[in-house]
RNA sequence: AGGGGUGUAGCGCAGCCCGGUUAGCGCACUUGGUUUGGGACCAAGGGGUCGUAGGUUCGAAUCCUAUCACCCCUACCA
């Protein structure tokens, strides 16, 4: 038996690549730092992406599409942003190839330079804002709900597939409001609709919170972010949602007049995830043999295994299940490969993570049933063909809240609460994990605590309870623990 | 950015030190047969500008020079 990927325990990082190319969900491609996204990992984004955008929907948000290349001038307009994206951008300098006067091949026209350098968007803020001071003139204008599903660019030095890649997959929210009240609303409520997304679909438990000033979006007067916690203990950020003030209105001199006809600057909102998600999906519930998709968004939930092979009798019977299923609206197929051997499929379905496996043979039909086996946790049972379309439509469930289950036991086991500076660096060095610690909240002591433990601060948690306390670091007053841990 | 390493078939590698038949092995692929309830076996096939460019030589995957790409460690970034 070919053992074709790598224990966790041997070298977690190493089988994270190896799920995603022996799954079949992306491979490097020709442009360093960039992917190629597989059908099978795509068709986990397309799952992700129909429901966030339902949910988008259901709460007044609108799709629209901006351009890719933003003017050079426009990233600068927000100090602090252009801080935050200037070191990673992509930038076109020419419009025209010509015919290599010295030799073979293409070089590019130098007389084809342009005006004023495009940069690939690494965020559209900018171009986004630019357009809206056309958009908005009059409180009745607001507020303005919009979504874009697009492509980002950020030339990060060290990629990952799904984690950190130069070109990634998103949707960005850019939301304008009369109000202060009602953007911070908005950013907050689009947290919550993150960290439901995370829990009901992804089985992934999160801590909302806040970020501190130090980890806070470029550009953002408040970050809210959902954090979850991986399978080796490290902490991935999983979706961000900023409250921007009116940095961007000012900027972009963005106005409306109000109902008493005096101009005001529009406050702002910006909200994205990434198919960032994908990785944290699989660092949060796959194993050493494979994937493991949540049924909620497993493009295929069940697999039918003709055992030894499909035939006459057993295909009938197939096809007669298929039909049920359907009928219930679970996605199902029958694998009608007439080469490959049962246990070569069973592992290839366990290795692409399809929830739960179906096998027909002649043992079982003269039973009158059929072999059940699950994902998440390997278990096989005997099952009568009678009602079986209402067994599936349950374990489906049962492995959806199992995951959740199984991730929050992961992650309450890996969170640890430190009350000096001593059990916080041995946490974090020997355990990892989520570390909740008193904090004095300054950003002095944040980086002093990176710089000597690695850890960084995750967020400031929604639920933390306010309490008197005392920095661990500084000794000096803190009113609620914070949450610290090693992080992608 | 500094140090080290690797580029040979889709993937993983041997061959290089010490130049010399037609560049080889495993997996994967194709065809046929026997198999088939946890990653089958046998047989026959297909697939290579040896990263790229120059040089040395009668002759280069092998030696020399340059160059590109990737990986690891340290640093940086998140």
């Amino acid at each position: 038996m070919a053992k074709e990927i790598t224990d966790r325990a041997e070298n977690y990082s190493q089988w994270y690549l190896d799920i995603v190319k022996k799954a079949g969900l992306a491979e490097n491609s020709a442009v360093r730092g960039c992917m190629v996204i597989k059908p099978t990992g795509f068709a986990i984004w397309e799952m992700m992406k129909d429901q966030l955008d339902q949910m988008f929907k259901d709460t007044g948000h609108v799709n629209a599409y901006f351009p890719l290349f933003i003017p050079k001038s426009f990233l600068s307009k927000e100090a602090e942003h252009v801080e935050g994206f200037a070191k990673e951008c992509a930038v076109v300098t020419h419009h025209r190839l010509m015919n290599n006067p010295d030799g073979p091949g293409v070089v590019v026209d130098p007389d084809a330079k342009l005006e004023e350098e495009l940069v690939v968007r690494p965020t559209s803020e900018t171009i986004i804002w630019n357009t809206y001071k056309d958009w908005i003139k009059s409180y009745r204008d607001l507020p303005l709900l919009i979504n874009q599903w697009a492509n980002v660019v950020r030339w990060e030095i060290r990629t990952r597939p799904f984690l950190r890649t130069a070109e990634f997959l998103w949707q960005e929210g850019h939301t304008a409001h009369a109000l202060k009240v009602e953007a911070v609303e908005e950013a907050k409520m689009i947290h919550e609709v993150y960290a439901r997304f995370a829990e009901d679909y992804m089985a992934m438990p999160v801590i909302k919170g806040a970020k501190s000033a130090n980890e806070r979006f470029a550009g953002a007067l408040e970050t809210y972010t959902i954090e979850a916690l991986m399978q080796d203990g490290k902490a991935l950020q999983a979706g961000t949602s900023h409250f921007l003030g009116q940095n961007f209105a000012k900027a972009f001199d963005v106005k409306y007049l109000d109902n008493n006809n005096k101009e005001q600057y529009v406050w702002a909102t910006s909200w994205g995830v990434s198919t960032r998600l994908i990785g944290a999906l699989i660092m949060t519930h796959s194993d050493d043999d494979g994937l493991v998709i949540p049924p909620r968004l497993a493009p295929l939930q069940v697999v039918i295994i003709p055992i030894p092979k499909p035939n006459e009798m057993i295909m009938a019977e197939a096809e007669k299940i298929v039909t049920l299923l359907k009928a219930k609206g679970i996605s199902v197929k029958i694998d009608k490969d007439k080469k490959k051997r049962p246990g070569f499929k069973f592992a290839e379905y366990e290795m692409k993570g399809v929830p739960i496996r179906i096998g027909i043979g002649k043992r079982d039909l003269e039973k009158g049933e059929l072999e059940i086996a699950r994902r998440d946790t390997k278990e096989k049972m005997n099952v009568p063909i009678e009602g079986i379309e209402d067994y599936i439509a349950n374990l489906l469930e049962e492995i959806q809240a199992n995951l959740l289950a199984r991730a929050k036991a992961h992650r309450a086991e890996y969170t640890t609460e430190a009350s000096t500076y001593e059990e916080f660096k041995d946490a974090i060095a020997n355990k990892g994990g989520f570390v909740l610690a008193h904090w004095d909240g300054t950003t002095e002591t944040e980086l002093k605590i990176k710089e000597e433990t690695t850890a960084t601060l995750r967020c400031i948690p929604d639920d933390s309870p306010i309490e008197e306390g005392v920095c661990i670091y500084s000794g000096k007053p803190s009113k609620q623990k914070v949450i610290f841990a090693k992080a992608y």
